[in-house]
DNA sequence: CGAGCACTTGAAAGATTTCAAGTCCAGTGG
DNA sequence: CCACTGGACTTGAAATCTTTCAAGTGCTCG
């Protein structure tokens, strides 16, 4: 679900920065706001929109028939949501914090990208990326310990949120969330923030992490090859 | 990775038979084989093919650097392999049994995709089944139980292999590559699956295991909402 | 000031992994 | 033809990691 060109190296994944795409896709659109923890499209429903993220946070979310949750990937400002989508959205997409999204109706994308080869290079170049993405997210699901997890998360952070000062991170997503795209309960989220913040790696207060020792974050990462 | 076209409800993923889209490509393409274990291409290298298996079993693989390994997906017969790729191959492909691919110089794929919009379309789809495959497997791999893992994979490759007789799967692949796949350990599933022919939920005999109760297998798998 | 929610932290329980032996074949060489 | 070796697969028991269960703490809001 994210976006593309002028790719950015990004700890082996190639992150997507829109541009010229939606520069296309501009006058077809409008802006919209949704309010934190609301819901921006629900798994299942027929695909009507595709989204820019213009501010705040997104969260796609998989259920379970018990209520068991996965958080699939957080979307920041610039990132595309519903690009991807066939038939039906694929997944629910809920308003982390209060966001402002550039909103542009499905069948409008489809037509111009039939007529349109660029536009239908750099949506098929979305969906890769978004591939990549979540191939690094298997890799850390499935082989990543909770310690490494945690590490990988906050780097990552760090170089998509917008940040004020350098390492200063506001989290717009709280533990529930965190622990549910990790795969962790919050309980071992809280714990290994903890221990972080105890042996001088990190500095918690309030909804702000500061990264006080990014080299020991990174050797605990654990980062696939490549 | 995988194709389109002529969607097929798999479990809540639409898996992809591709047709049309490959008759365009089909003489542009060659045959070759792959010998069981032999690497079909590598992490990091340029991507110079697409691939379509044509028969046999191929693995995803992405390695961490002290050799932790996750095989992201599976591929059998039919589906395709490489579509997805943007400068280089984000992943490592490995025959798991012997191989038949068909194999398309991307350059040739890239050239025709931007002639054709038909088969730009069909590949932006491509790319987005794959993404709604990896959705549904991080789902697996950040929520599910062992026995819910094993459940999950019998029953989709009871879909995705051809068997010769219902419900008698001959995997192709070994008890470590399940074991890369689901994000546990190869003793964790020989268990798992010892438990399964114990409750006479299996017959498991040589490479061939026999689903006799495709009910309690269901029941295990716990797949998500949709 | 009190209630509710997000976040923390400890202790016990539980699931999965790790460590250790085996078993069972398939292929090889005597 | 048969014993032998190696690899894949099994299984048990102990060790570990993470979760579950329980109890707080500290804000924010009304």
């Amino acid at each position: 679900m994210l976006a593309t060109m002028e790719r950015t190296e990004t700890r082996g994944a190639v992150r997507p920065q829109p541009r010229e795409v939606l520069d296309l896709l501009e006058q077809f659109g409008s802006t919209i706001s949704v309010q934190h923890d609301r819901e921006i499209h629900i798994e299942g429903d027929s695909a009507e929109y595709c989204y820019r993220i213009v501010a705040g946070c997104v969260r796609i979310v998989k259920l379970m028939e018990d209520g068991r949750r996965q958080i699939c990937e957080f979307l920041m400002a610039g990132d595309l949501l519903g690009f991807d989508a066939l038939d039906c959205y694929d997944f629910t997409a809920e308003a982390v914090s209060d966001v402002v999204l550039r909103r542009y109706p499905r069948r409008t994308v489809d037509a111009l990208a039939s007529t349109n080869l660029t536009l239908a290079r750099r949506l098929r170049d979305v969906a890769s990326i978004s591939l990549r993405l979540a191939h690094a997210r298997l890799v850390l699901l499935g082989r990543k310990t909770a310690s490494e997890r945690i590490a990988s998360f906050l780097l990552e952070m760090a170089e998509r949120l917008p940040q004020s000062r350098p390492n200063v991170l506001a989290l717009p997503m709280g533990r529930t969330d965190i622990a549910d795209h990790l795969g962790l309960t919050i309980e071992t989220v809280c714990r290994l923030l903890g221990h972080l913040r105890r042996d001088g790696t990190l500095g918690i207060d309030r909804g702000t992490i500061t990264i006080r020792n990014s080299r020991a974050l990174q050797q605990m990462a654990s980062e696939p090859r490549h």
